[in-house]
DNA sequence: TTCTTACGTAAGCAATCACTTACATTTGTG
DNA sequence: CACAAATGTAAGTGATTGCTTACGTAAGAA
């Protein structure tokens, strides 16, 4: 979990990402969109290779990176434990005001 | 949004919004719950605190804290990005395949 | 086999990170 | 005011990170 978070918190990887997003590129392809290095950039990928955001595939000399859907599924479901929270705090504020509201009306 | 990953991707710092995610706590109640120092904890609830995951409120000389949900969202809707790629991706081989399927039936 | 293309890997380095100990600050209490 | 409680801030340190240059490797072309 841990991980993919690592490698998600940098930005020339999200963009890496973007890039890859749409359709499936070529390491020198992907790093020509980069000021960095190639080898730089070649890490980044083996970083998100890693984490499991990414996969490869090879083709010749060539290698091809493509999104890996799967992997981000882990995060979402995480961040969607905190997100919930709010909702179930909502929820109980709500139940909450019509308890409160029921013991009025039963006073009356 | 890079911040807010990096502060997401420390294994402390998750425990604490997993901590804090249904009651509001003091500092000291959440350092109480890990091995590191107090002022280690600190540190990270200031990280947090910058990257809008969560919230603080002074009460006397205690400052507790709390989640702050509309923090993610932001996350969330960059991870929905990402995630709906795949959903377009699988569309478009749908309506390619449509697409074969009414030419072989207009051979027919 | 030799050369070229498209890559990854190794080593080294400056910047950043997470942590610790020591000290400062703020609020309430006698 | 003096003191205690709860917490933040500063400074220093070892580990990790992202980058670069130099080198290694695997697949196709001559």
């Amino acid at each position: 979990m841990v991980d993919k978070l690592k490698a998600l918190a940098e930005p020339n990887r999200l963009e890496i990402l973007r890039l890859i997003s749409h359709e499936e590129l070529p390491a020198g392809e992907i790093a020509r969109h980069f000021n960095a290095t190639r080898p730089a950039i070649s890490q980044h990928l083996h970083v998100l290779l890693d984490a499991g955001l990414i996969e490869e595939r090879r083709e010749g000399t060539r290698r091809l990176y493509r999104l890996r859907a799967e992997g981000f599924e882990e995060v979402r479901s995480m961040l969607r434990e905190f997100w919930d929270v709010r909702l179930q705090a909502l929820k109980q504020k709500v139940e909450q005001k019509q308890r409160t509201q029921r013991r009025r009306n039963g006073r009356k």
